[in-house]
DNA sequence: GTCATTTATCATGC
DNA sequence: GCATGATAAATGAC
């Protein structure tokens, strides 16, 4: 049941690029992707390896000193968790495939 | 000596192949046949997944490159288009 | 907060 | 040289 978000995420962005069955198109004017340069994503892990979730004031602190904006460093948090996710249910697939390959 | 130093999320990009032609054939019948609601469901990616021998979130990424790339540039996707339409217009007739 | 996405970018295949 | 799959920023529903 976890298909009734896209269900609802469909009727309500039907406004635009409702010919294609596309999802939230260019709403209005979105902020274009900015690779990060390394000294910023250096900086950010380090503090993501010290503690996965960030507080605010820490956030505001680490904006300022590398030129980003509050909120770009709270959706890299974000990010960066899922990232986790994703790295560690691999390596789980990745062990029961190797399991699966050399075992009897 | 530039040393790619990427730590490059276990460097799955790196070591990244093309699907076979069978799971880009099953991807695609599902993709122009549901045009008009391109986002298949969990369950249905994971059957999709299974019929084609890869992961879920492979055919999340099929999706999304799918989806975007046909929307900027549907010409060139014309031909592609038509011939799973017709495809699975003779499916429905048998 | 998570999470399915969009979009641009990256790295590779051929 | 572009096609293609995977990842990195950014958005929005919930």
């Amino acid at each position: 049941m976890r298909n009734v978000r896209t269900a609802y995420v469909m009727t309500v962005s039907a406004y635009c690029c409702a010919a294609l069955g596309l999802q939230h198109g260019p709403s209005h004017s979105r902020k274009k992707r900015q690779p990060y340069s390394k000294t910023q994503i250096s900086s950010l892990e380090r503090e993501y390896k010290a503690n996965n979730f960030i507080t605010r004031q820490k956030r505001e602190n680490i904006a300022r000193d590398l030129k980003l904006s509050d909120r770009q460093v709270k959706i890299w948090f974000q990010n960066r968790r899922v990232k986790d996710k994703k790295i560690k249910q691999r390596e789980i697939k990745d062990n029961q495939q190797h399991h699966q390959t050399t075992e009897l | 000596a530039v040393m790619i130093l990427r730590s490059r999320f276990l460097d799955a990009r790196r070591k990244r192949r093309n699907f076979s032609k069978q799971a880009t054939e099953v991807l695609n019948e599902y993709f122009y046949s549901h045009l008009s609601n391109p986002y298949p469901s969990e369950e249905a990616k994971e059957e999709l997944a299974r019929k084609c021998t890869i992961t879920v979130s492979q055919v999340s990424n099929w999706f999304g490159n799918k989806r975007i790339r046909y929307k900027k540039n549907i010409g060139k996707f014309q031909e592609e288009a038509n011939l799973y339409a017709a495809k699975t217009a003779q499916a429905a007739v048998s």
